[in-house]
DNA sequence: CGACTGATTGAGATTGTTCAAGTTCGGTGG
DNA sequence: CCACCGAACTTGAACAATCTCAATCAGTCG
């Protein structure tokens, strides 16, 4: 959303992963130079736009993305139709099921995106070799495990208000995982629809609850994605 | 609940980890003799009775237990009570957030359950050593995080008949993954509450879906727990 | 046999959905 | 710059699903 709106797909764009500021909390910070050499002749940066899909449902995986900038969402769908976003990958994430042949789910760039694409047989052997690129990748795992647990309370136990509440909060953090203090301003990586689609709710729903927290002072809202948290505390008292 | 209840609480029963039948399917299936020997010195296995909690919810984790038989349940609760089941562990699942100090939710029998508990430390330098183990525990939670995913699509999309279905289908195909044929019989290892804490509903809505699946000849159920599945493809057609 | 726990059933209240208008936003072309 | 357009969002009213509360039933334990 920050980002000027060219019509790009999933145009290759000449930098290295190397050179990326998010490396060092990310995959590529457990390579070593030699590595980072060899990994950057195989991988290519690629810009998705909001809306274009990374990976298949049920589709071979032949490479991972790990996220440099923006937002992935990562969706299942029944016979039916109706979705559920599963996940959201922030950068640095490593998006794609390690091992698998296919896909479990849909991956698509939620906003505008930017990854490094790291072909699926290269990353395998990378891990076998490195144990710190290894334990990375386990504790992200983990981390998303504990995050998707954290994120059925909210689908199973947690009302309409509670759950709206809940989607500012972790994207106000995600977002913007150093700020200080009580006030937060962002953009919305995502549609009503999307939101919907995370909360389990319908967008009419989703929307009455924005107007709802509007109406009480906590959050306003411009433009549609422009929200400004007026009091993280006064959020999380809605969270349940 | 196949298992005579005993007022058994915690009890030590002298047998070693690798006498377990189901060894080769789990995590000790990863050991070579040595260290099978280095780990039977140090580990327990213990028997809980239905409701006991092995490690609690935002408590020190000193230990890791590996489940022999039985069901264990984990589980997050909201201040106010709300509580919602966030994973089942059948044989032969490790329980227990690996790396962690702190676990982010309680793990409880849900049936009776035998374990075999292994101290933190000592599993996690086994890890460092082997291999396998190591590639064993990435794998079950990769597993473990494909199945969260997949019941979030049940909480947040799914109606509360459709709920009950997957709930069915789980427990059916956990329980007996080899079993063949279109039925099923089994013990539900949990009660309605904890049905309803894991498919975010109440117990009367569970109890009133099961009524309507009887009725219409899915499934019959005798004394509360003993359930027949009369034919797994029309329940998998419930399933949503 | 009573008391107790867990499960079922019913009736009414509540929450969230559905369907149907409106409204706003962002872009496009005159 | 403004009018127009489609997509995204908001709002309202009726409806349906699920919850809540209360009564009842079934099985278990003393």
């Amino acid at each position: 959303m920050d980002f000027s709106r060219r019509d790009i797909h999933s145009t290759e764009i000449p930098v290295l992963c190397r050179s990326c500021e998010v490396r060092h909390k990310g995959m590529c910070g457990a390579l070593n130079p030699d590595e980072l050499t060899l990994l950057s002749r195989h991988t290519r940066q690629l810009q998705h736009s909001s809306g274009e899909e990374l990976v298949g449902e049920s589709t071979d995986v032949e490479a991972y993305d790990n996220v440099m900038r923006g937002v992935v969402k990562l969706s299942k769908t029944l016979e039916d139709g109706r979705q559920q976003i599963v996940g959201l990958q922030f950068a640095p994430d490593l998006v794609g099921r390690l091992y698998a042949t296919e896909s479990p789910m849909t991956a698509e760039a939620a906003s505008d995106v930017e990854v490094c694409r790291v072909p699926k047989v290269m990353l395998e052997r990378l891990i076998e070799r490195n144990p710190a690129l290894r334990k990375r990748l386990m504790d992200q795992a983990l981390r998303e495990l504990d995050e998707a647990r954290e994120w059925m309370v909210t689908l199973g136990r947690k009302t309409a208000s509670e759950k709206v509440a809940s989607l500012l909060m972790l994207i106000a953090v995600h977002l913007d995982p150093d700020a200080r203090g009580d006030r937060r301003i962002f953009d919305l990586p995502m549609s009503r629809l999307d939101i919907a689609d995370y909360l389990g709710l319908t967008i009419e729903t989703v929307s009455r609850q924005f107007s709802r927290l509007k109406k009480d002072g906590i959050i306003s809202i411009t433009a549609n994605r422009h929200i400004e948290v007026q009091s993280l505390a006064k959020l999380q008292s809605r969270c349940g």
